[in-house]
DNA sequence: CCAATTTATGATAACGCTATCAGAAAGTAA
DNA sequence: TTACTTTCTGATAGCGTTATCATAAATTGG
């Protein structure tokens, strides 16, 4: 494979001035620059980016999101947010997901400092992932959470607004004159998960509600698996729920799943409301009340944040967007 | 950041030592291996794989994937599978989005050869795209197609077998009794609805059925737009159809949509069919039949193609890998 | 037309690492 | 002990670039 030294000599002038016909880090004479670039041309040369990142000490234009799981459609549509906005920014995208695995996650991390890219987008897998901190500030690169906040974490994020989304969703419930209402959450060292139970909470409180804990379900992951164990808590309650409130678009459907196994079905038994869109919902009858979150745009707000964090100077030390869900209101929520 | 000299100063050994106990590309006496090891959590330290790969000319362990729209859940699935083996071999992987348009997915490829990739896996936009082989060929750097297949293409490949899968759909149509069988397809660019079309004729033939023009819309994407227009000329038939193929998920949720807008439905109005699977199909009544197509073990052995290419020494020339789907009857073809 | 600028180009070193060879240290055999 | 292996470690060079400084060429002003 050609090299800057083969394209040099064929256009007969020094790698320097490739160089700079290449990256116009300098004015180079017309005829000069034309001739490099019918070499360049000839020689089908691309030049080694990796090699230029090391003594320019720029790194290679890499960014890295670490998230949890790419087949969700809400992370999905994230990292879709934070492709677009890389590639129009010049920089190219990895994707790793850790499955709400601590230890995957940082093993992710290490492959990646060592492969020096420029900048994080994360969404960390919870809690414990503040660990993680200290490395990447250690290496000096930049990052900018997305979704989930771990305690303490004071740094740059974009997020949804979990507390008064699940407020809006609560008060809905109560509006159709619902007051036996339950939750179930994902696992509590997740923020979104505790988020989105303190509006839970907030909601009953404001309505003068008494919270029932036998009406809150805080499962070992973010999966429809917790559905189940969730409906047979609620089954047993001495006064079970008439409306639920799932905490993400993965424990709806599990939810809607189980009760239609079980003979049972929404709105007549209980009525559903979730977080985050559920494709095709419109095709699925009734529809299910969503807080649906602008996904796409935590990704590119969040690439925005980073690559601002790359190309300045300084900004703000730290910066918390918070995007408000916009609420869908389903058919099965009548 | 420390380096690899930092590291040896420390330890009071070369840097050749240290790259040795990091590589264990060489003994190393326990003694100093121990104070170099001892040397790298002090200064937390992490190699620069960019610089090692230039030099050793292996490539930075990083393989790109190449492909329509994260987004859409079929592409999710390889892309996970893709994921999944590539970091069980100690490979990092790069997601890029071409929305089946030839000129971003060439610019993807310039950018990612510039970085030196180690391989490609690649869902081509279509038929136009055979223009980049050259480029990946005259820069040595291997690749497994997915899912679609250029025409003329004979390299390794690892796809549906879409032919079979269209026939067997096309096959149950029939043998409920259905005649007027249509066909919502993408573009004839792309082998997927090339191929799918062939076995829908192909299963007409079979049975005798003339086939209609008519009946048959290949619109401009695969995309749920397309099946607005595709119902429109159906409708226009002297004899419309009573059953419906549409070539993939999107298509069939974009029909089902047109259909209840206008105030018709499955099963009644027409039977319904696509490839790829939907979402929560289960809770949408009635459910659609799908052919599913193992999409995450299309990322799977892709990329374990791709790996032994890169591992190996040689291996057999092109290698084509046929999964067929998995027909899952829906109750709207009863 | 000559000096003073400005613009264009090249030579050299360096980035962080590893391949390669050479030499030192340790182990073995006689 | 000596000679011969074998094991370990280091010096050097080089991977493909770019930063930096130096010099050559072109341009400007008087």
């Amino acid at each position: 494979m050609a090299n800057i030294h083969d394209v040099a000599r064929l256009a007969a002038v020094s790698p320097m001035t490739v160089s700079r016909v290449l990256n116009r880090s300098a004015p180079v004479k017309e005829g000069t620059r034309v001739r490099v670039e019918q070499a360049v041309k000839r020689l089908n040369y691309l030049p080694n980016r990796l090699a230029g990142s090391i003594v320019s000490k720029r790194g290679a234009h890499i960014l890295a999101l670490v998230m949890p799981d790419i087949v969700n459609p809400f992370y999905t549509s994230v990292a879709r947010g934070a492709e677009d906005t890389a590639r129009a920014n010049n920089y190219t995208l990895i994707i790793c997901n850790h499955d709400d695995d601590s230890n995957k996650e940082a093993e992710y991390f290490r492959s990646l400092l060592s492969l020096r890219v420029d900048g994080f987008l994360w969404i960390p897998s919870g809690d414990k992932a503040r660990r993680h901190l200290r490395l990447l500030t250690d290496h000096r690169t930049p990052f900018v959470l997305i979704d989930r906040k771990p305690k303490g974490y004071s740094g740059d994020y974009v997020g949804g607004d979990n507390i008064n989304g699940a407020i809006a969703l609560v008060q809905l419930f109560i509006s159709k004159r619902h007051r036996r209402i339950a939750f179930i959450g994902g696992p509590s060292r997740i923020s979104t998960a505790r988020d989105r139970l303190t509006g839970y909470k907030a909601a009953l409180e404001q309505n003068s509600i008494r919270f029932d804990q036998n009406l809150v379900y805080m499962g070992e992951n973010f999966t429809g698996n917790i559905a189940e164990p969730a409906l047979d808590r609620f089954l047993r309650a001495s006064q079970p729920p008439t409306a639920v409130l799932a905490a993400n678009n993965a424990i709806a459907i599990g939810f809607l799943r189980t009760l239609r196994k079980r003979g049972m079905d929404v709105p007549q038994d209980f009525i559903l409301a979730c977080f985050d869109r559920i494709d095709a919902m419109d095709l699925i009858r009734p529809t299910i009340t969503m807080a649906i979150q602008p996904a796409y745009n935590f990704g590119t707000i969040a690439a925005q944040l980073l690559l601002e964090r790359l190309k300045n100077i300084i900004v703000e030390e730290h910066r918390t967007i918070l995007l408000r869900p916009e609420i869908t209101i389903g058919t099965s929520t009548d």
